[in-house]
DNA sequence: TAAATCATGTGGTCTGACCACTTGAATGAA
DNA sequence: TTCATTCAAGTGGTCAGACCACATGATTTA
């Protein structure tokens, strides 16, 4: 029993063959991609599927469509992270670390952007998942908080130890914080 | 000319809706969410449009959906993490700040691990948005990367220029690092 | 020439129809 | 009764066709 039990539904599969779409035309940044219609005709689908395949790559802000013009490919800085993307969202395997990483990445930028503040007293600070828990809540960036939240969710232990990068970061910039 | 020219389509607006829902229902994870024709008519649009909220929902790790048997609220172990961003974007009002703190935060982050490891030259880094560019590329983690990507994107501007945080945050680091 | 009009193409949405699958109740055989 | 089979209902998956709203460019008109 392996974990590819579902067939991938037409949709999913109308991403990837629209990605390929996008690559076999040599469509760039800010090009046009093929009406709907016409793509429902190429990936004989209907064009449903085509929508809701499109919606999807909207949502994530890999198009933009105008009505009553058309579907453009977004005006990515940097292309690359279609195939990226896709890579993470569907076989997201190995990636523990990455989301382990993610988190500390989180924290101490989190914790750098606090210890540079006249009040930020150190020692106060404990390291623990609560306390950073309440440090995302006090925040007020709810993006911040839900990042940390669903990553923190998912990575799983990790956290709570005082991470010796912490430490020594932090004592860093309360050195500087002080000359 | 204000930027809310168009008004949210309504697979927009279901998303939304249907995230009503579910707090009003008090559904929770793993709880089923009503039927996609029951949606369609509770919320007084067709099918199809739900449909397409529900896919981009689905895409973004929000909710699962299983043949024959119904759509979940996923379990939010499970990897959602490029959803965020997308939630976030819908309801952007005046969140612009949130992300753009959230990319320093990032970056902010990623030069504090980065600046601990011995042989990391702080002179040789020059704080652009391309040398950031290059230092996510370098990092190997697709989903750090992506992020950054993503929230640079939507950021807007800002980037490029050094951050005086920035520079005042690698002294430190390095002063620790030298001692 | 310049303005108004129209045809065409596009995304946005709805409806109704099947299909494939799951579940649980009804039915039948043991 | 008990267990296996069958079957009806519900659900997501997909499709085709029909309109609508909008943008654009060609056509017609003043």
């Amino acid at each position: 029993m392996t974990e590819s039990k579902r067939p991938p539904s037409k949709f999913v599969a109308a991403i990837s063959h629209i990605q390929e779409i996008i690559k076999a035309d040599r469509i760039k940044r800010g090009d046009k991609l093929p009406s709907e219609r016409e793509l429902s005709e190429r990936l004989s689908i209907g064009r449903s599927s085509v929508r809701e395949a499109l919606r999807a790559l909207e949502l994530l802000g890999l198009i933009e469509t105008r009505r009553g013009e058309g579907t453009y490919l977004r005006d990515f800085k940097d292309h690359q992270l279609v195939p990226l993307i896709g890579t993470f969202i569907f076989n997201d395997d190995q990636k523990k670390e990455h989301i382990h990483d993610m988190k500390a990445i989180l924290e101490l930028g989190c914790l750098a952007l606090l210890a540079v503040q006249p009040d930020f007293n150190q020692n106060s600070f404990n390291y623990t998942e609560a306390a950073f828990h309440e440090l995302m809540d006090a925040s007020g960036n709810s993006l911040l908080k839900k990042m940390w939240l669903i990553i923190s969710d998912y990575g799983g232990d990790s956290g709570g130890q005082a991470d010796e990068r912490l430490t020594k970061l932090l004592s860093g910039i309360r050195h500087i914080n002080h000359s």
